[in-house]
RNA sequence: GGAGGGGUGCCCGAGUGGUUAAAGGGGACGGACUGUAAAUCCGUUGGCUUAGCCUACGUUGGUUCGAAUCCAACCCCCUCCA
């Protein structure tokens, strides 16, 4: 690591967010002087971003916090094309309704992480459908197609893979760094926008944007890209039996999210402490010193700092406590997930597998009864063996009945 | 437009007329062991009103007692040629 002057890159640097950065002494000394404007583009196909969008709040957040300007560019036009990979099945584009709605969705999460306005440093949201959707192709060819040369666009690894391993690559999918390159320029006219922020996937796609400033707008840009983040046995982050990790509350509820990060492996802990948290360098020091199953302690920490940057400090305190309760205490905390049932239903007399199926835990009645077979459902926390068991008035303790599905998931059942 | 190859369960992939709900692997989930971790081992992995029934091998028809397997048409993907 090379010595950084101004604060971002300190910053960005030592917890580990940098992967390559583009010209890194001309960009330190601009963001020591100035504050700067960024971006880091995201897509919309989505309902809801999820943790594997995390990493990219996190340093506009950073950046904010260290004098800059941040710039959140939603990819409503080019999600309207649809990504071209993964053709096997045939995915439907989304209307312009549905991508309006997930716009909105999503810019709730960035309402938490980032502060919006009109300030210098205030957050901005954009939309690449503002001037996407209004391009005239020839227009477009002759303004900025001439800038750029097949020669070396198919130099670039994204594409020379493809086409060493004889894959198909479409002219949409050619033209889709042109079109990200475009938004860089376009940030740029606009907002004074010098840096784009991405994943190290991007930065083939970034340095387009940068040759096309410096044709177009005689402009200094600059790259800068984080490391891919799996965790330590490889997989990629955010999904678990659920699904996805989305951000969303009324998708994922604090709970689960604080879960989440709990059951964080071992190996992750001090990273993902740097990343996804605020917590000073020294303090997550002491914290990654902690061995075996003093570790779990960090794991608490970690899930409590995550949780609350999202959620708020006070949901993360109750996941925290309701947790603690659950696994040390083993009481049934009231605040588990809760799902509401009719008081009548249950006078009369309810399957558990209809009720396991009513509470989510399960998609289907057979696997309901594979996961019995298997030991894997509790009621109350008793292992459930019979699966007519039919649940009633009697099962409710402290007006509730708990249902487990393995040792971490539990659910409430109240009757109203 | 011509020639050839191919479309199988969450994914990859075997299977060319009869216990095939479909080998094997991956992933996922449950159990054991642990620390709500990892690794390892065991189990499960279409649905339902589960001794049974229904739905499934691109789509639609056909042959047959019986089809993922044979035939026809169509749709889609890939490779080569024009």
């Amino acid at each position: 690591m090379s010595a950084y002057k101004s604060e971002l890159l300190q910053v960005l640097s030592s917890r580990g967010y940098i992967h390559q950065v583009s010209e890194p002494d001309a960009l330190d000394a601009l963001a020591k002087s100035s504050s700067l404007t960024a971006y880091i583009g995201f897509d919309c196909t989505a309902p809801s971003l999820h943790v594997g969008s995390l990493l990219p709040i996190m340093m506009l957040r950073w950046l904010q916090k260290t004098g800059h300007r941040p710039i959140s560019l939603m990819g409503g036009g080019t999600t309207r094309v649809g990504d071209p990979s993964g053709k096997d099945e045939s995915r439907q584009l989304l209307t312009d309704a549905m991508i309006e709605q997930n716009l909105n969705s999503i810019r709730a999460v960035f309402a938490k992480f980032l502060g919006f306005g009109e300030g210098t440093t205030d957050a901005v949201m954009a939309n690449n459908a503002d001037w996407l959707n209004q391009i005239n192709y020839i227009d477009f060819l002759r303004d900025v197609g001439r800038h750029f040369s097949i020669n070396r666009m198919l130099a670039f690894d994204s594409v020379k893979l493809r086409l060493e391993r004889e894959q198909e690559l479409s002219f949409l999918e050619f033209n889709y760094m042109i079109l990200q390159a475009y938004d860089f320029v376009e940030l740029y006219k606009r907002y004074g926008c010098v840096l784009q922020m991405g994943g190290s996937d991007q930065w083939g796609n970034i340095v387009n944007g940068i040759d096309l400033g410096r044709r177009l707008a005689q402009a200094q840009l600059f790259a800068l890209t984080s490391p891919l983040i799996t965790t330590t046995s490889g997989a990629k982050m955010g999904k678990t039996a659920a699904g996805a990790v989305w951000l969303d509350a009324k998708m994922v509820s604090p709970y689960e999210y604080w879960q989440y990060w709990r059951n964080t492996e071992d190996g992750d802990v001090a990273r993902f402490l740097k990343l996804f948290t605020e917590l000073s360098l020294e303090e997550i020091g002491r914290l990654a010193k902690l061995k075996g199953q003093e570790l779990n302690e960090a794991k608490k920490v970690l899930a409590t700092e995550a949780t609350a940057l999202l959620h708020g400090r006070a949901a993360a305190e109750q996941a925290a406590v309701t947790a603690r309760a659950t696994f040390e205490e083993g009481v049934t905390a009231e605040t588990l997930p809760t799902i509401e049932i009719q008081g009548p239903a249950l006078e009369r007399g309810l399957g558990v597998l209809a009720a396991l199926h009513g509470a989510r835990l399960v998609g289907s009645n057979s696997e309901a009864r594979r996961l019995i077979q298997n030991g894997g459902l509790k009621v109350n926390d008793q292992t459930l063996d019979d699966e007519r068991r039919i649940l009633t008035v009697a099962d409710l303790r402290n007006g509730v009945i708990k249902l487990s599905l393995g040792k971490k998931r539990h659910v409430l059942l109240r009757p109203v």
